[in-house]
DNA sequence: CCTTATTTTCAACGCTTGTTGAATGCTCAT
DNA sequence: ATGAGCATTCAACAAGCGTTGAAAATAAGG
């Protein structure tokens, strides 16, 4: 058996997959190196060699999945422009291409997206090294969208469009959480693993929001 | 100087102060109580002597200021009903008896209510002992605001409704965060700890949003 | 002023943490 | 088969952690 990529980098992986999960769940500081080669069975030491620092292991985790998130988003905003042309493309779908193509890693049943999601949340909410990390793998595909929501919205000034987009980053992170507050606060009607339904309704709102504020000028 | 309340439990105020910094600032794992007690300029033991354990010293300082809080925006809610007799209270009015509370205490100056709403945006997006805390602090509150979008919203369904409340939960919990994030997008055009502008673009935004979501039926 | 109770410090404990250097196992060209 | 090179484990390190019991300082009461 040649060119087994399989056997060689597999612990590698499974140490990445740990700690995605566990960060995810506990925060930085709330996982131990010991916590997260336990869980991937195998030894302590073996995170170092691999990573480095504690630090880099964390950051190498949230590189992983970010270039293949970005593409899938712009693609989705690419489908968008060419469906609406020769108009412009509205600001529903360019908030449907913002959201729809989480709700398809999720779907496609990897369990592993859906820590890294959470760990995008826990990363988005932190304060001072989260926003580096944020920036490195997220500006330039943030600044895309908001650039086709300025086209969507000519008569709006630049500050609004901005502010409706931190509410739209707000209402996602929660949902990335999934902190389990809204199965409790609705006995149970609505669900935070149903992603689905959370942007079946979040899509609409979002698009009248930005319509409602960017329009009174 | 007889009662002089000002010495005695100054020294465990000023722990409560500085773990509410930086617990807010760092996360609970993030902060050792030794950084705790040398920004209040105390012992190590005596936040031990005082609350036991390092989570009751968490708890202590996350139920502190819970009550006052709710105090106000019931009282802001109650007012809101008030003025709109003998008609029904608007969305907009009940989103606003909700944040603006938030507005006044950060405007008071008290930097403490800063860190305390940051505390309460870091212990919402918390997934498994945030929610516990959330709730024991704050889930009666929410259900009265909620009730009353209920009948404001009679025809809504109560998914719906919850979803909506969640959204608004969620654009609000990164507000209070203050993760500079928008900052930096915006290139300084809009700034994290301008609450007053977020808040007033927040609530028509939201009012829309429930209007658009829970009118389609 | 003496006694009692509370608050604060001191010093130390047992344990866990992240990290490292040397030793071992494994793969694979030659 | 052999030796080079990478992957993995082992064992141990110094540092820092939360917590505690006893001593010292301070406050309160009669």
């Amino acid at each position: 058996m040649k060119t087994d990529q399989t056997k060689s980098p597999a612990k590698r992986d499974r140490i990445l997959d740990a700690a995605e999960h566990l960060f995810a769940e506990r925060g930085f500081e709330g996982v131990t190196l010991r916590q997260i080669a336990s869980k991937a069975g195998v030894d302590v030491a073996l995170a170092s060699y691999h990573f480095g620092k504690k630090d880099a292991l964390f950051t190498a985790v949230f590189q992983r999945r970010a270039g293949e998130l970005n593409s899938r988003r712009l693609a989705a905003l690419a489908d968008a422009k060419r469906h609406a042309e020769p108009k412009t493309v509205s600001v529903e779908a360019i908030v449907s291409a913002f959201l729809r193509p989480l709700e398809d890693v999720q779907r496609e049943g990897d369990s592993g997206w859906q820590d890294y999601l959470a760990l995008i949340a826990y990363v988005n909410n932190h304060t001072y090294w989260g926003q580096r990390l944020m920036s490195s793998a997220f500006d330039q595909l943030v600044t895309e969208f908001i650039d086709a929501l300025k086209t969507a919205l000519p008569h709006a000034p630049d500050d609004k469009i901005y502010w409706c987009y931190h509410n739209l980053s707000g209402a996602l992170t929660l949902t990335l959480a999934r902190t389990g507050r809204i199965d409790r606060l609705s006995g149970g009607l609505c669900r935070s693993d149903d992603y689905k339904s959370a942007y079946d309704q979040m899509i609409p709102f979002m698009a009248a929001g930005f319509h409602d504020v960017c329009q009174a000028g």
